[in-house]
RNA sequence: GCGCCCGUAGCUCAAUCGGAUAGAGCAUCGGCCUUCUAAGCCGACGGUUGCUGGUUCGAUUCCAGUCGGGCGCGCCA
């Protein structure tokens, strides 16, 4: 529809620069939803940005465009007001071509094609494998998926990314912390490792190892040593334990990965030392008080940053700047990792290393969305999350006590750059104060006329219904037509902006409308021609609202 | 001290690359089931968009400053 309007003011703009009376450059105007519908459908701001270019009052220039506006049978009114606006109001025509398209594409409708088959790696979650996942995780898989999701919609080739960080520190940690529990220490005595991983589930993983257990993770299966003093081969059975764990609570969370990228790997193919000899190379390291330092402060970091230490091991960021080489050596000339707020520092760092290559990668390269912190409440307090202490709200937790469709339209709602308050009380209590309810139900309740219709023996005619749509003249029933039509509007905006709280926004807008227009009327009425009509705009509205609880991985169902 | 994010109704949050009279839900109060599911609908109440300037036809949105909250600023990851 927008793109209909946009042509038609494009091609009236392109007239008056003919005709000579816009001596100026076609404006980047736009065509957006009018708040309110005294302002019509659409409203053009094109010749408000015009004033100045051309000299005279928006309201004259307005009028000139709309003389020269070419007729469309989707138009019935264009209208000049406030300021200049020019705004449209769309013939029944229009609506009713939308309600057949709905129907005719079905499961389609609402996709497009602007991607164009353009490959895009998506990164997200890539948690350490140090411990279960937990709500900042959860929200990182939701937007992550939910991304995913609305990019493949748009046309593009997406391919999902999980990076295990599976050398350093960290799993130095979970290995000792792991050899202590075999050993029969815990946390509480003196020899307990100093940065050691506290968590129950510490205990289950030596449990496994010393019975000699086998994990099976990708496609490979890690079988116990059962020797406590063998610490690779505790590090090696600890982390396939955790990635399993980790795995197993994505799949319960409707999440899966096309590539899962290990930074092991990375020192084994040589592609950290690479990266270092590269950087070296192109003259943007030096060695300094024992280290090799990255001049990072070339592009535009505050500080440089080591990149070997003085004892011969690699800071972290290095092996990350590797692997977002191999990412642009794939073919992802488009990629985006979603990232918590707590590592938003990383991020000028890892650029400034693909800078540093000097291979043609642009500065801005990978698009990094951002999120803010969760906070967990429960029983009004907050639970506060540490992974070393092992108390935290886990994602497992959260699906078992609030449902899958809960949790992931919770995580989904709210901007990324608004911190997040999960109320786990809220959350588990499955009432109406859980809009993704209200949302379902609507579904659920088109699902019931079809029942009601088969009970009753009525058939409903869509080539009939299509013929009589003109019976919609209810300000209900338009209000639905009104909202329904937005969808691919969103779901292009939700995309092209990484912002996917926008479609669960509008879903319930949507569903709000739907049942106000369900309250209002019959739609199983003796009258065949407005029945049908009545039916085919309840389906087209399931079928929104299927395709954007879909892109949501929130399940639709048709009873409730 | 420096960098990033946030500040909108009592609470939780929206507001379509700067658009017209700032919107929902929850909470509170008052109504609606003889009718396809009341997990619903209708109505009322509720605002100096933290504050002060600036930019312009127009600012919740952009800029500067300021106050408050979060995160980051390691030869940790």
């Amino acid at each position: 529809m927008k793109d209909l309007l946009h042509e038609l003011f494009s091609r009236a703009l392109e007239q008056l620069r003919r005709d000579g009376i816009l001596d100026a450059p076609p404006p980047a105007f736009v065509i957006e939803r009018t708040r309110s519908r005294e302002h019509g459908d659409f409203a053009c701001n094109a010749a408000m940005l015009l004033v100045k270019a051309v000299g005279k009052k928006p309201r004259d220039i307005a009028m000139a465009i709309v003389g020269v506006l070419p007729a469309s049978p989707w138009v019935s009114k264009v209208e000049i007001a406030g300021p200049g606006f020019i705004n449209v109001f769309l013939s029944d025509t229009a609506w009713h071509e939308e309600i057949r398209r709905v129907l005719h594409e079905g499961a389609h409708y609402g996709h497009s094609n602007s991607g164009d088959g353009r490959a895009i790696g998506i990164e997200f979650v890539s948690a350490n494998p140090t411990g279960p996942l937990h709500v900042g995780h959860a929200r990182n898989a939701a937007i992550g998926d939910t991304l995913a999701r609305l990019y493949s919609a748009t046309g593009w080739k997406v391919y999902r990314e999980y990076y295990y960080n599976d050398a350093g520190a960290q799993i130095a940690n979970l290995a000792l912390s792991v050899q202590a529990r075999i050993r029969g220490i815990d946390p509480e005595d003196p020899r307990w490792p100093a940065a050691g991983y506290r968590g129950e589930y510490i205990r289950d993983v030596a449990r496994d190892y010393l019975a000699g257990a086998s994990v099976e993770v990708d496609k490979g299966r890690v079988t116990s040593a059962a020797d406590p003093d063998d610490l690779d081969a505790i590090r090696e059975f600890s982390v396939a334990w955790l990635r399993r764990e980790q795995d197993a609570d994505l799949r319960a969370f409707g999440v899966g990965f096309d590539v899962y990228f290990l930074e092991s790997s990375l020192y084994v193919d040589g592609k950290v030392l690479q990266v270092v000899e590269r950087i070296a190379a192109e003259g943007h390291s030096y060695e300094a008080a024992g280290a090799l330092w990255l001049r990072s402060t070339g592009f535009g970091d505050d500080k440089d940053r080591v990149m070997r230490k003085s004892d011969g091991t690699y800071t972290y960021f290095v092996p990350d700047v590797a692997y977002h080489l191999s990412k642009w050596e794939r073919g992802y000339k488009h990629a985006a990792t979603v990232l918590g707020a707590d590592h938003h520092g990383s991020l000028t760092r890892v650029r400034a290393g693909l800078q540093a290559l000097a291979i043609g990668i642009p500065c801005n390269w990978p698009d990094y969305v951002l999120y803010q912190m969760v906070t967990v409440m429960r029983g009004g307090e907050e639970v506060k999350i540490s992974k070393r202490a092992g108390s935290y709200v886990t994602l497992r937790d959260l699906i078992d006590m609030a449902g899958l469709d809960a949790t992931r339209y919770f995580l989904i709602a709210r901007k990324g750059d608004s911190q997040l308050v999960f109320d786990i009380d809220l959350a588990r209590s499955q009432t109406n104060d859980n809009p993704v309810y209200y949302i379902q139900y609507a579904h659920a309740r088109v699902c019931s006329v079809t029942r009601q219709m088969h009970e009753r023996a009525i058939v409903f005619e869509q080539t009939h219904a299509l013929k009589h749509l003109g019976r919609l003249d209810s300000e209900p029933a338009r209000a639905v037509m009104f909202e329904v039509s937005r969808f691919p509007e969103i779901v292009e905006n939700a995309a092209a902006n990484q912002e996917p709280h926008l479609l669960a926004q509008y879903l319930r807008e949507l569903a709000g409308a739907f049942h106000v227009w369900y309250n209002a009327e019959q739609f199983l009425v003796d009258d065949e021609d407005l029945r049908n009509a009545r039916v085919a705009l309840a389906y087209a509205t399931r079928q929104v609202l299927a395709n954007g609880l879909g892109l949501l991985g929130v399940s639709a169902p048709e009873s409730m």
